[in-house]
DNA sequence: GTGAAAGCGCTAACAG
DNA sequence: CTGTTAGCGCTTTCAC
């Protein structure tokens, strides 16, 4: 245990140079690792260092070196637990790199007066992970000239920018094939105006798979939600009233497929009795609901892993292997599906 | 919008100084916002400033001030919802203050080698916030010298840290004399063994409650386990097995209570006609839990937000209110429990 | 009101 | 191998 020193303030690299009789340099090298000490030296400064508990004062050494081993993670806001994982994994993989992360939430405040392109351009960061941003955003950071990651990327596909992405499409045709070979032929699907771009490519899927099976792509099977509970009980509702309501639906997000739920347990309609139900994301709480949802996995702790680490690779200045990733997503299958033949019909 | 330089780097002080044609200490005293510089100097100086787009170097200004504007928040975990709104909150009023955010997970790792102990003293940060902290832990930090609040401080109560907890001894007791008003006379605890402040003073409200019923304490209905959905499982299964079953089930945590519902509806028991639930902290999904759960909300926003508030003042010196707040729970009534008179009664 | 001078703690370049 | 010198960009006395 580091021994505490007499004056209440830290020692400096100065003092401790002092007391090891050497000069500030000699500490400094011993402090990076460099090889071109003594031996002897170096065990000296080491034991001063060890005895003083000295750690060095970042600050200096950012204004120095120019970095100072922070890297900002932005997000639209921090009250989903979607999010959760993909701090997790930004947060080893920079832990891991010898940095720090710091969080920012917008709470989808007007970019105009977004804090955190400051923060990109005072150099108090030295990149920038930004989950789920908008074009404007990415444009500014563009300008502010500083190393940065998207994480579902919003923005045109054009965008050139480091990204990291999840396979939207293919987890939609996969949920709906799912179904199609479950024996569903009329299958909804919640979540057609949300704007983001993994919404549009999870419908895509959706009638490419159709499409596939040769099924005609029903409009009134296409409804409108944005990414939460309430429009996916809404939906359902809506779909319950149709002359002929589909036999599954597949949600959006995991959200939606919550209030799915909701709105059919409301109606007095079994999952998967009655109704089968997919959704996407597999959030924890998916494999405790009643029944258990089958969903769609989106990777989401790799997705802060892999954007941190592209992060840090381009403030190390060592190019990335690839700076545009995109992970696969895969079929969790639980208990909310049915073979058509096996369920009840609805009058 | 602030207009490009022909340089890549950002415009300094100095630069500033110069092409405004004044000297550095005076743009440095516009930017400080002080009062002895002429009206016309000032506005000359920020149309500058403006036009070159600007921003103080933070590394600089924290070297020199010795304040780094940065608060770290260490977390025991970062893959439990429960943690978010805590996170949102202290974002909230660190970024009210101009401060940010630095997010730490300690995953539970040996105390020795936390890093977050070392960024306590290398002055690059400017105080901590510490949620579940371990007695070692408040020690060190004690010694550390830096501002810090503890969040559910699972320390001795002898302990004057600056602190912000719930009340968990009350929500225990409101939680339990809920079911007890409800007629239920066998009421099992679970969340015994779990050695956290929080756990052992939830059990000894629930004993409390039982007791001011005139009520006697049944060890059988006491059970093992830690905050999670496998040990409600767990322990709803075994409190089954017994001769004489509980008619209603206090869970620790909504966790567990999810792990109850899980075990219940296994046996085939239904929720609330067979059996009375309630949880412990109002997480989200509990909402949407077939059928929502009733329980104790615990105010996790605002104990982020508390305990940041507390922590930006001592920061500034200026002595908090109170630095030891305990913030008040609440019953959230939903559809889990059920007067004992209308439950049916198991064989 | 304004600016010259000093220095926060550290690292990099180079001379010895 | 070691130490001297020179700043990184900013804030702070303190003369003028």
């Amino acid at each position: 245990m580091a021994k505490r020193h007499k004056t209440d303030s830290r020692p400096t690299i100065a003092e401790i140079a002092q007391i090891a009789g050497v000069s500030i340099p000699t500490v400094s090298k011993v402090l990076n690792g460099r090889t071109d000490v003594a031996q002897q030296t170096r065990e000296r400064v080491e034991r001063v260092i060890e005895e003083y508990g000295f750690v060095r004062n970042r600050a200096a050494r950012a204004l120095r070196k120019g970095k100072t081993g922070l890297v900002d993670l932005v997000l639209p806001r921090l009250d989903d637990e979607y999010f959760l994982p993909i701090l997790e994994g930004a947060s080893q993989v920079v832990r891991e790199a010898g940095m720090r992360l710091v969080l920012t939430s917008t709470h989808y405040h007007s970019e105009e007066d977004a804090q955190w392109i400051n923060d990109a351009t005072d150099r108090s960061i030295d990149g920038i992970l930004l989950v789920l941003p908008t074009e404007e955003a990415i444009e500014r950071l563009e300008q502010a000239g500083r190393p940065f990651v998207l994480i579902h990327n919003q923005g045109g596909l054009l965008n050139m920018a480091p990204s990291v992405r999840i396979t939207s499409w293919e987890g939609g045709f996969v949920a709906t094939q799912h179904l199609l070979n479950l024996g569903h032929r009329r299958i909804a699907y919640i979540g057609k105006t949300s704007p983001t771009r993994d919404a549009i490519e999870r419908i895509a899927g959706y009638r490419a798979a159709l499409d596939a099976a040769h099924l005609p792509i029903d409009p009134q099977l296409e409804c409108a939600g944005e990414f939460n509970e309430i429009d996916g009980y809404h939906a359902t509702r809506a779909l319950l009233q149709l002359a002929e309501p589909p036999t599954a639906i597949f949600a959006g997000n995991d959200h939606q497929a919550a209030g799915v739920y909701r709105a059919l347990h409301e109606l007095g309609i079994t999952v998967p009795d009655e109704m089968s139900v997919i959704g996407f994301d597999n959030l924890p709480y998916t494999a405790i609901m009643n029944p258990p949802l089958t969903t769609i996995h989106a990777p989401r702790l790799e997705l802060g892993r892999a954007a941190a680490a592209i992060l840090v690779s381009l403030i190390n200045e060592k190019p990335p292997e690839t700076a545009r990733v995109v992970l696969p997503t895969h079929l969790v299958e639980r208990q909310s599906c049915r073979p058509l033949a096996q369920q009840a019909h609805r009058p």
